[in-house]
DNA sequence: TCGTTGCATTGCAACGTTGCAAACTAGAGG
DNA sequence: CCTCTAGTTTGCAACGTTGCAATGCAACGA
């Protein structure tokens, strides 16, 4: 049957509680004992039962990652660090998916806390900080920029900036017809807004009139809904010559789209994306795009919630991780 | 502090066992007594600590899905598609990363089964299911092709069978000068192998001779081993006028590299790639390619691994999903 | 009246581990 | 020889839950 502590004492002829004291690796040991008992762990192929341990000692070292979905670039690379940095200090990572489903994100965050995981790390489509805040019974970090004070630990980049940044670039290349793709007027999460209003704000610093026309909506932020929406700017009659996609997905959509009408990237249409995932670096032409430091992010993320998790009545904190542009063939001069 | 079934019971007036038997939503409880322990429930916000809960019951309701790499689109689909089929019948999916890497594999595998987890869907690439056979502590499945006998449950496409068609559909539009790119002779896992059978089988029933210097080997599956996989090819002198690619990975690197040199797909060469991801729906111009029915797959390994926990002493299964030649823009006719 | 039945509720022990504090051992010092 | 100290080892209880078997209780039929 199972292989606990006790078939192991019996086995070495220690008591339980040595057994325990050498595989957890404790000081004040004797030498022989420990090869003798360390014999019996091996003979018997003991290996701890987690579930006790974590009973006993009140912590699992393990935290929950929550994204709306893992099977999009930028959330499965996101993960993929997430896991790759957690395991640098001894952390297992759940990883768990919402769909957006703002219930699923409420009990994500209002559930597990504190009982199978020692903390959360969410990414929250539809539901507010705020509401995540009251919602919340143990640590836990928003990936996401703050809008206001939350009462919860936010990592992000300053997608304002970044807005700015990438529809700076498209302006710097002699473009004035700039269009938007990405708005999402529905979502809780403000991060399209911010991008947005970084957009908006390049624009009116360079002279350039903010046409409405060139902002399109879209309900996701994959592939055709880029495509979709580059095609309902281009019926639109509105003249465009630059698109800022604001995420890599929508701007890979986006260029299906331009393909299929005929037009050339850059030199008809220049676009710039969001995220750099791998797919944005290996299109035809390869996409220019700003890149977020996603390793960065994971890391202060973990980093911040070890905090948070060390001493939970400390403020607050905001944390921005950095952001570069990313200069290749799609917006390039 | 925390709340327990002991702190409901006495606010509640009852038993611990009675609180649990609500909990657990049992029948034989007055309904006046299932109301009252409800309500003590509900104020003191109590949450069942799932370690106890594990601990006692012996069972964690959660599987293990061992990957190479999260985030890779294959494996984040697959892992997406377990994630929510496994929801289906309540379980939870602990997605661990090997990187390849054999130790881990073997770790992942003789590790936690029986213990954390009840069961794990193993994606191996360094190590025989002969030796996981060996090392495993609890139920397995195996996703990729059984070659032998080897102790396992596995499940997988047949994937001779769609090398034959990937390259008789090559041959059928006319190409006789087909390549492959993907060969890995030094993975113990299969795979790559059988397609190249495959491969083989198709130009050989074609009449078409097999000449081995239009097969490229590479070392991972990923689009710069696709790039530079082309690159040697075309650098090579050998005529090429269609690629299977073992995966959409290398076709969409091999695309790349087609198109630096100046060469149209599908025109001057056709390509077909393998496993149907995002990507290859949204390329320009959009790839032909194998498609794996992955919900069936990860449908298929978790009822195989529920009917292994339900026996463990059952004989060990061979399990086949579907697949299908997607046709796009790659290679048509 | 008394056992019988069936529902509702309960106490006890145990899952495998670790914190705590006590107990033991051997060698050093008085 | 005894005490002290440092180094080892141990027993007991507890983490929060559930399986088991027993108990209490009310209504029932004989």
């Amino acid at each position: 049957m199972s292989v606990g502590l006790r078939e192991v004492a019996a086995r070495a002829g220690v008591s339980v509680r040595t057994v325990s004291n050498v595989a957890n690796g404790f000081a004040h040991v004797a030498p022989d004992t420990r090869r003798r008992v360390q014999q019996a762990i091996d003979e018997l192929g003991y290996r701890p039962n987690s579930n006790a341990r974590q009973l006993r000692r009140g912590r699992t070292e393990t935290v929950s990652l929550v994204v709306p979905e893992i099977d999009t670039p930028y959330f499965a690379e996101l993960a993929s660090l997430t896991v790759r940095i957690a395991e640098e200090r001894g952390w297992t990572v759940h990883i768990d998916q919402t769909d957006g489903d703002p219930d699923r994100e409420r009990r994500m965050v209002a559930g597990p806390v504190g009982r199978s995981v020692d903390g959360v790390l969410c990414s929250p489509w539809a539901v507010s900080s705020e509401e995540l805040s009251r919602l919340r019974t143990g640590p836990v970090v928003v990936l996401g920029e703050r809008r206001a004070a939350s009462g919860l630990d936010h990592v992000a980049i300053d997608n304002v900036a970044a807005g700015v940044t990438a529809t700076a670039h498209l302006l710097s290349l002699g473009r004035r017809r700039v269009a938007a793709i990405g708005a999402q007027p529905h979502l809780h999460n403000g991060t399209a807004r911010l991008r947005l209003d970084g957009y908006r704000s390049a624009l009116r610093e360079a002279g350039v009139p903010v046409a409405e026309g060139l902002v399109a909506r879209v309900q996701t932020l994959h592939r055709p809904d880029g495509a979709s929406a580059m095609a309902r700017l281009l019926d639109s009659g509105e003249q465009v010559d630059g698109v800022f996609c604001f995420t890599d997905e929508l701007a890979l959509g986006a260029m299906r789209t331009l393909a299929e009408r005929g037009l050339r990237v850059p030199e008809d249409v220049a676009v710039v994306g969001f995220d750099d995932i791998v797919d944005g670096r290996w299109s035809v032409p390869a996409l220019t795009t700003i890149s977020p430091d996603k390793a960065q992010i994971a890391r202060m993320a973990l980093d911040c919630l070890a905090a948070r998790i060390a001493d939970p009545a400390a403020p607050d904190r905001d944390l921005v991780a950095a952001h570069r542009l990313l200069v290749r063939e799609t917006a390039s001069g």
